[in-house]
Formats: structure tokens, sequence, C-alpha cells
DNA sequence: CAATATTATGATAAAATGATAAAGAATACT
DNA sequence: AGTATTCTTTATCATTTTATCATAATATTG
């Protein structure tokens, strides 16, 4: 599942962090999108759907709570604000706007990330899930589940490392070397062949979908889409 | 192999260490160049090419996170942090901004010698380069996929190894024996001719776009823009 | 144009590489 | 301790890739 959030807010670092952390955190199940001023916020809002919006309360024109009212009248939309101001008067007039929750500033990245995928969920009912997807496989690097072809795999623990690595490198040849550093650590000194093998039962372990591990000769390995 | 390492640093007595104790075990293969603060450290990266970067994160005008955001919208070089914050947080944040590793003060040399290593072991074979260009070939470093008028092509190794090497010297009249050299290594014995041949299978793989590769009698081969 | 040097090509043998299976070692679980 | 699972090593077999060589084609030189 993936959740398109808008985040309103002039200061330009705020911005790039929280938008650049959001996606590389949530693996681009989160698509974040900006504006820096109250007015391009409405725009955007008018325009499209999102599932979540994260104001900042001092914006230049317009200010977050009277954004917010405004948003409110138009869609039913998790809204969440950035504060610096901690006085309960704040509070508690975001809260009656139908703000869902706030955050002040300054905050740390993975609290605004945890608050944000608890307000989601709570909307919707469905977490968020930051399910990795390549072809017929499926990975959950939370539940670290693992589906092939929309069957459950079980798979030993060096087999999922190995999938994990290459689901978030799709395309990329690995070498049998970077596998070993990636998953074995520094401190092994067996011979690679031993990626071959467990290449050869996480192929099987994944049936069908197993073909998508091609072997580039003298290379590595690769996994594809198809 | 060897490698040139940027260390931007405030602290005079952990650079110079640092800096002497990575060219001393180094026996030289590694070159250190070192920065006091921020604004110094993106000087030099603007200007010149380095395998690893290693950045405290307390720096004086610009913090190391800002200055890492900003390194990785220029180059897709190995960032290292140096870091006295020792929280969950702050180490988060640095893997999603592209950070590669992390060391938390106070390191033991070693220690940061051996991680060092590590990344720029990796990053050679992994490191994310954009696509290589010459007329109608195109040859993804990371993937190692080439395409040629758009068609993916599949290239045994020695084939690859010969373009990469030509597509990284676009016009250069490579003589035989430099492609010996640098692809078949100096235990080598045969003869120059079976460059040739590997020449002709790389060409008909290529397709249209063999053309690209001329020879140039009695010097070797080049590879035009067209 | 003939003579010579250089390169292209194709067939085939040799070598390198990867897949796979089997079996012992290590590890976790009951 | 005993069992089951996973990890690692090793050996064998199949496949791919590379090397060699003979010959054809092309270019260079006088």
């Amino acid at each position: 599942m993936s959740a398109k959030i808008l985040l309103v807010e002039d200061d330009n670092q705020i911005r790039e962090v929280v938008s650049d952390y959001f996606s590389a955190k949530s693996e681009c199940s989160i698509k974040m999108i900006t504006a820096s001023d109250g007015d391009e916020g409405l725009d955007l809002i008018e325009n499209d759907d999102f599932d979540l919006i994260m104001l900042d309360v001092m914006l230049p024109h317009i200010d977050g709570f009277t954004l917010c009212r405004r948003i409110r009248k138009k869609k039913d939309v998790p809204v969440l604000f950035l504060t610096a101001r901690v006085s309960e008067d704040d509070k508690l007039y975001g809260y009656e706007l139908g703000c869902d929750d706030y955050i002040t500033k300054p905050f740390s990245l993975a609290e605004l990330y945890a608050k944000v995928n608890a307000l989601l969920k709570r909307a919707s009912g469905t977490v968020s899930k930051p399910e990795i997807i390549c072809g017929n496989i499926a990975l959950n690097p939370v539940t670290l589940n693992v589906t092939a072809c929309g069957n459950d795999i079980e798979l030993a623990p060096k087999e999922f490392e190995i999938l994990a690595y290459m689901m978030k490198h799709p395309n990329w040849v690995v070498s049998r070397d970077t596998l070993l550093d990636m998953i074995w650590g520094n401190d092994f000194y067996g011979s690679p062949r031993i990626v071959d093998n467990h290449v050869k039962k996480l192929r099987s372990a994944l049936g069908e979908a197993g073909n998508q591990i091609k072997t580039v000769i003298s290379k590595g390995y690769r996994l594809t889409e198809e």
C-alpha cells in the first residue's frame, strides 16, 4: 500500500529533510509532495487527493489553522500540525479544527514518522506496509514475510538475507563477494561457492518466481522483474 | 589500487592522527586530504573526486548531515560519519541520507581503518554510477546492462570488459597490448590475436552499433560515437 | 599490380564457471 | 541429550567461455 502525503512548510531545509527521510524510510511506499506556502498547498489539495497532510502552523500569507479549516470544508483527510508554539491554546485550537495530531519543533524524524504512520493506520484501518515488490516476489521487511506469486514462502535466514539484499537493489548485478561482505561479514573465510548453494535453495523455495534470479556468469546474480 | 579520501573534521588532533595513521598503514595506497570545516570540505569535493569521505557530524558552520545531503546531490561517493552522538535517530538519519556507515567517538584507528576498507571495497564494485553512453551504445556499470540502439545485449565476460574499457576511453586508440594488460592481466602469455576474436564477437553482438568499433591498422581499436 | 603485412572469420579444443547433490558440521529447539 | 534445521564443504557434471589455429579477406607498400 502506498500513501500520498502533502507537506506544507516554508522552511526549505525542513521540507527537504522530511521529504527525503520519508521517501527513503518508507522505501517509496510513501510519496511526498511539498508546498512552500498556504496558497500553493490549497491548490494542490483541490486538485489532488492526499492520505495525510502535514501543516506548518506558521506559514507566510495564511496561517496553518486557517488553512486547516479550509481543508476540512473540502476533504476529510488527517492533518498533522508542525508547530514551534507550545502553548496549550494552540494545541487545543488545532484539535478543534479537526487536526488529528501535532508535533512540536524541533522534532526527531523518527518520531514524526511514527506519528504519521499511526495516523495513516487510524485513518485507513490498515497499516502502511513498507512492502518491497519485485515482479512476482514481495518482501515485507517488518513482518519478514515473503510471498512468491502470491504464496507465502518460508526461507532460511541466509536465504532471506540474500533475497532482501537483492530486492533492495533490483536489476543490479551483485557479486558473490558483495553478498559475502554484506551478509556474512568480514569474518568469513570460506569459498564464495557457498553463495551458489544458498541461491540454489532460494530459487527452489521461490518456485516459479525463482526464475527472477538470473546468474550473470563470472559476475554474480541479478534479480529481475520477470 | 589507490584511493583518495577526504576527512572533514574540525578537531586538529583527530585530523592529524587519522591522516597519519591511514597514510602509514596503507603504505601510501591511500591519499588523505583534510578539511577543517564544511565550507572547505564542499570546495574540495566540488573540485576533486574522492573515493570516500569521512564526515564529522558536529562541524562548525554546517553540520555533517546537511553536508552529506549536499554531497549526495553532486556525487555518489561513500560517506562515513564520525559521530559523538549515539542516539538511534542520528544513526538512521545518516543512513537514509546515503551515509554508508558511521563510527562513534571515541573509536580505535584500527576499527576506522577496517570500516573504510570495507566501504571502499564495497563501493568499487557496486557504487551506482550513471550510465556510460557512447553513440548508440549504453553501458550501466551497476546493472552491467548493455544496450545497442536501444536493444538489450548479452555479452560474454571478456566482451563486456573490452567494451567497458573502450567506453571509458571513447575515441582513444587502444592497442591489443593495452587491452591484454587491462583485462587479461600480466599472467597471460598467448598471442594478441585473441583480442581480434573477442572484438569480432563483440561487434556482432552489438549488431548495427558494432560499426562504432573501428580498427586502426597496426595500432589497435577505437570506439567512436558513430 | 604484385607482394607483403595485417586483420577477420570460423571451427574446434581447452579451460573456466556454475548447478547440483550428497554428506558432515554447526546451530537451534524440544 | 536428541532431533531437526540450517550452514558449509566437497565432488561431479553440464554449460559457457576462452584460446588456438588455419584460412579468407582486406589493407599497405613499393
